[in-house]
DNA sequence: CGCTAATTGGAACGTCGTTCCATAAATGTC
DNA sequence: GACATTTATGGAACGACGTTCCAATTAGCG
């Protein structure tokens, strides 16, 4: 008996789910979401779309493992004072999504990933100790989680945008425009937009994001606890 | 001088951004997201892809103006008060994505369409009435618009789903197989994930919802008050 | 070495968004 | 009413994509 069902490797530069994968993620990473193309893969990898094939079904489950790959680098996270450790969890995760907006989109879109699903567990798990009624719990996780996403798929949006604009543009110039175009129809018929101009350009995106975390962690009712 | 610049109607028929739209929802509404294509655009219409292009610059446009269109109907809630008015609103919104998944996951992935302008607004010119500090309503209202959005694009996702499993499969079996396929690779490490297994399965997705604005609603120190 | 199964690379298929263009219909001008 | 001009139409064609197919190559093994 004994079979030998050890795996040799062919060759030093075979094909594998992994070198697929970090390929993909270079792809990625440089050009953005709509670079991501067998052709492409094929190219960079010196082989034809073929093979790329047997190791990988489709380019839904590549995305799903390059989103997967990058966002468990983040959810790694151990802090002692619960609180700590979701806001931790959720500047990981923002940074994450700023370095890979692709990951973000694919996240948003995919809501049923097993990043998802790693991402609810950390979260939820600090909830206990957090002081949160269990009937609570899954009402608080879900809503973090949620925000989390929705979060997540502006920046990867922003991300994009951020693309296909002239390469000078500023962030306060988008936003301008952004909200010009939104108020320009009516405008009297959008005085918060309105008021919120000024702030809305200058603002911090991690900053407001980590607002929002807190937001929800106080209407949990655990605002001056840990 | 005195040109007629009265725009005549060609022909009954004819071609019009309205008549796109109204078809392109139909299509949408019918076979999901995937369905829509100016050739099944063009069939419906009985003309050709480029006839369509003379109304319509992009697919992008097309789905922002459907989107649009099919949000708008929504914004129109007036509630005395300001607490019931935000609820109605976002519960609308839930509705709508729930009738038509396409737009959600188009809000979500494209978060500057006039829509969510709409959403901001009618949200956010609620918050003073609320109580909300003025310095913290941007903060309140970001976050809500994030966590609906979020909601947004995981209801396209399930819809999505649903459309490519087997028509008799129920929510509460894709659940479980979701759940199932996220603690399997290491059951002990998912503790809060099973804890909550049961809950997730038999949950209301509408209560949950509002439950998360509750939440947040609840952390801008709201509680008790309008 | 020779056999089998694993793996490769590239051609080919069908579909999509978009562009192009030769018409046709409406409008403006005399 | 006839002609020129703008507006609008519909279908052919282009290039890129995801995916499938398959002949050729290579690794493991007796």
């Amino acid at each position: 008996m004994a079979k030998t069902t050890q795996r040799t490797e062919r060759r030093t530069d075979a094909l594998s789910k992994e070198r697929i994968v970090e390929a993909a993620i270079e792809i990625l990473d440089k050009g953005g979401e709509g670079a991501l193309t067998f052709r492409a893969l094929a190219a960079r990898l010196a082989t034809g779309a073929g093979a790329i094939y047997w190791h990988v079904t489709d380019k839904n489950e590549l995305l799903a493992m390059a989103t997967d790959d990058v966002i468990a680098r983040v959810m790694l996270v151990r802090e002692a004072k619960p609180r700590e450790a979701i806001r931790a969890i959720a500047l990981g995760l923002f940074d994450a999504i700023e370095a890979h907006p692709w990951a973000g989109a694919q996240l948003s879109r995919a809501p049923w990933q097993s990043a998802v699903g790693e991402i609810f567990e950390s979260i939820g798990s600090q909830l206990d100790a957090l002081g949160v009624a269990e009937q609570a719990q899954l009402d608080v996780a879900s809503a973090l989680v949620h925000y989390i996403l929705g979060c997540a798929g502006q920046n990867a949006a922003n991300a994009t945008n951020a693309r296909l604009l002239p390469p000078g543009t500023d962030r306060a110039a988008f936003l301008a425009t952004i909200i010009a175009r939104w108020t320009q129809r009516d405008p009297a018929g959008f005085p918060f937009l309105h008021k919120m101009a000024s702030r809305f350009r200058d603002h911090d995106d991690r900053a407001q994001f980590l607002a929002g975390i807190d937001l929800i962690l106080a209407g949990a009712g655990t605002a001056d606890k840990n």
